[in-house]
DNA sequence: GCCCAGGGCTATC
DNA sequence: GATAGCCATGGG
């Protein structure tokens, strides 16, 4: 199956934080797991996404996934065409970034194992979570061998000392109350989807271990509310040293969450690179 | 060994 | 309501 647009790039979604499991296996190529199935993405071109799977299959899952019914050119297009410098750039720099529409439980945890980690650790956690409580699959064309995202009930089951074996740290409490929650229906995960996104986030933040940040990523990654504006170190930065302390999103407001991505990605970039020098 | 990471909870003011 | 200290772990 063959995707064509102006604004879709593998690499930029990989590296822009919002999932972690999707892993570069070449140049241009990249393995993603996500609604318990694996698939491999290659991209020969800036225009061109390759995935080896059916056109029902992309059909049904990853049209939506990559949420390629949506028009992000028009987004860049009015951020090129504003005033503010560093979103031109940012939107400039990250235009092949799209907000992928993600499971929400498998959002839900991962962003709350995500706090006060850098995001190879976030991933190494995840993947561990995955083999302990996940199932095992076979991806047919290759004999890859990967693990689903666990279901909230086998999660919800988990043992104390089991779990604290994966090295989540102090967020093993906080994961299991949360799948706990979803398990026996206290939080209806897909009534969230429905609801605007300052309702899910007041209703996230219930949760023992979620604040405003996880809130944010969950309504935005998650439920795909795309007016969610999640503020982590990164965005503080930018905050801070672009914007003197104060930035409004209020132009931006219905599709900020984008905004933000384009943010995120672009001060990300350019500060590991600098520290990489 | 140090500082930092897609933070949140708790105590204290 | 704001802020400081603490939390557990691994990457750089």
């Amino acid at each position: 199956m063959i995707i064509r647009s102006d604004n879709i790039n593998l690499k930029q979604i990989a590296e822009s934080g919002q999932c972690f499991r999707m892993n570069e296996l070449e140049r241009n190529k990249y393995s993603l797991t996500a609604f318990d199935r694996y698939i491999i993405l290659t991209q020969p071109d800036d225009y061109t996404v390759e995935l080896d799977c059916t056109e029902e299959e992309f059909n049904k899952i990853w049209r939506s996934y990559f949420d390629l019914d949506y028009d992000y050119k028009r987004i860049i297009d009015r951020m090129l065409s504003g005033s503010d410098t560093f979103l031109k750039n940012a939107a400039e720099f990250g235009r092949g970034i799209r907000i992928l529409r993600q499971e929400p439980f498998e959002a839900l945890i991962s962003f709350i194992i995500s706090q006060n980690k850098n995001i190879p650790a976030i991933k190494a956690c995840i993947e561990r979570l995955c083999e302990h409580y996940g199932n095992r699959m076979v991806h047919k064309s290759t004999g890859t061998i990967y693990y689903t995202f666990p279901k909230p009930g086998v999660l919800a089951e988990a043992e104390k000392e089991e779990l604290k074996g994966l090295k989540l740290g102090y967020r093993d409490e906080y994961v299991l109350r949360a799948a706990r929650a979803v398990a026996d229906g206290t939080l209806k995960l897909d009534e969230l989807a429905g609801c605007t996104h300052q309702e899910a986030v007041n209703t996230l933040k219930k949760l023992y271990g979620v604040g405003d940040k996880v809130a944010n990523c969950v309504s935005l990654y998650g439920l795909h509310h795309i007016e969610a504006f999640p503020v982590d170190i990164w965005i503080k930065k930018v905050i801070d040293e672009i914007y003197n302390g104060a930035f409004n999103y209020s132009l931006y407001e219905e599709y900020a969450g984008i905004v933000q991505q384009y943010m995120f990605y672009y001060k990300r970039v350019q500060d590991l690179k600098k520290a990489d020098i």
